[in-house]
DNA sequence: AGGGGCAGGTAACAACGTGTAACGAACCGC
DNA sequence: GCGGTTCGTTACACGTTGTTACCTGCCCCT
């Protein structure tokens, strides 16, 4: 398959061209970035494979940033830290990265872990530049990812807000797995700058439920693809097929 | 007790012949699977004492299948994974599995762990026996277990709340069993860790089979599929026939 | 047979979670 | 700006579930 195209990702310069100085000669294309911006520029420009993440940027926690890629998009991350204590692990993975590894690393470990997650990758999605490019199938639906429509089973097009979009994908990601409230506001909160919204539990969640229902439900008063789990959050309950396009 | 049945569900051929073989050798019955249809087969064939699922299957993840499962049948799992790292763990729980072992792992641990699990399971399936059937039909009801949906003998669909389902379900896995107040309380514990309600009796079972009662029996007042034993408990008191689908 | 105690049935209630209509603010394309 | 859309908030309705209280009927004891 191609070289894997990596974006390296750290606020301290050196760390950053050791890093990507390393990685070159041992046969991948390393990207240098310095904060999220420089990040979402490498993810607009072109396809990205993987990221080196660095757990602490100095304005901005890298945890933050894995969160919201991992919501926009789907490239996969490992996250980087010079703090290898575990809650910090922990951390990292509940935001979504698919690995971590701690500074300072082993040059032979770092490479075997990138082609772990590369093959983890590949295997679960056979596109390899963009996994973003996709289509999902689920109860006779089809949502393509590409073009952010979604055909009903009788090919009618289906008008879903931004919100609703995120909120679908979330669901499709995770399908028949119970989503709580606290879980999906995570992850709709891709725009990042809501940090006041941390503990702001209003019924937004429960309204945007209710508004996507009334679009894809057959019959939203009874709801048998995005139901409700009582006192925990609500589980998408059909089966998911994902295909390249 | 009988010799337990366990599925291997791996996509590695190797490494899912490796298993079979140890776990052969080591007194059980081990049936090797390599894909979610795979397993659903072996599930419709017969019964299944325990899923050894591994993490990272390649089409679906294992995580998925393993909620899928949970959420339509009631079989243990042990979630098998190449990554011992904690996430990988957390995930696993999150999804329901039962157990969790990283590869590589020791033999003995593992048959230590299916051992704990099955006896975990045994012990509850004194009361709740464990079955992967899905559709149950009794007096002329039927109840299908994937939809959760239950139909009178004239064909109409009951509403049952969350708690009736749960106590319907505990009383046709054992039909003609008198069960005590306390194993219908420990079966509906889903989360099973409350140690609290050992002594706080309250009537909430009572009251509970009373509603189901209403929603289930021709004449309430005078019950025939749920009798109380008096002094005993409620009996599940007609024929039960459960089949796949 | 009569009476007392007790197990169980159930109506009423309260606490809580969820669905949803309505409202208004923010935003967007023109 | 202006109309339309999106989206969070709010208020209210409703379903679920445990608790309580009261009633009934059964069983046992004398």
């Amino acid at each position: 398959m191609a070289i894997p195209r990596l974006l390296v990702v750290d606020d301290d310069p050196d760390m950053r061209q050791m890093m990507v100085q390393f990685l070159r000669q041992s046969g991948t294309i390393a990207l240098p970035a310095a904060n999220e911006s420089e990040v979402l520029k490498h993810l607009a420009d072109g396809r990205v494979d993987l990221i080196l993440l660095d757990v602490m940027l100095g304005d901005e926690s890298g945890l933050n940033i894995c969160a919201k890629l991992r919501h926009e998009q789907d490239v996969p991350i490992i996250m980087v830290s010079a703090l290898s204590a575990d809650h910090q692990r922990m951390s990292g993975y509940e935001v979504g990265a698919d690995d971590y590894i701690a500074k300072p690393f082993n040059p032979e470990l770092l490479l075997a872990r990138i082609k772990a997650v590369l093959s983890r990758a590949r295997r679960s999605s056979s596109l390899v530049h963009r996994r973003t490019t996709k289509t999902f199938r689920f109860d006779g639906w089809t949502y393509d990812a590409k073009r952010d429509e979604i055909l009903s089973p009788d090919g009618v097009q289906v008008a879903l807000s931004k919100r609703e979009t995120a909120l679908l994908k979330a669901f499709l990601a995770n399908p028949h797995i119970p989503l709580t409230r606290e879980e999906i506001a995570a992850a709709l909160d891709v725009t990042g700058d809501n940090a006041h919204n941390a503990d702001a539990e209003g019924r937004a969640i429960d309204v945007l439920v209710g508004r996507l229902r009334g679009k894809i439900e057959r019959n939203p008063k009874d709801p048998h693809i995005l139901r409700t789990e009582r006192g925990v959050g609500y589980v998408f309950s059909v089966d998911v097929t994902a295909e390249d396009t």
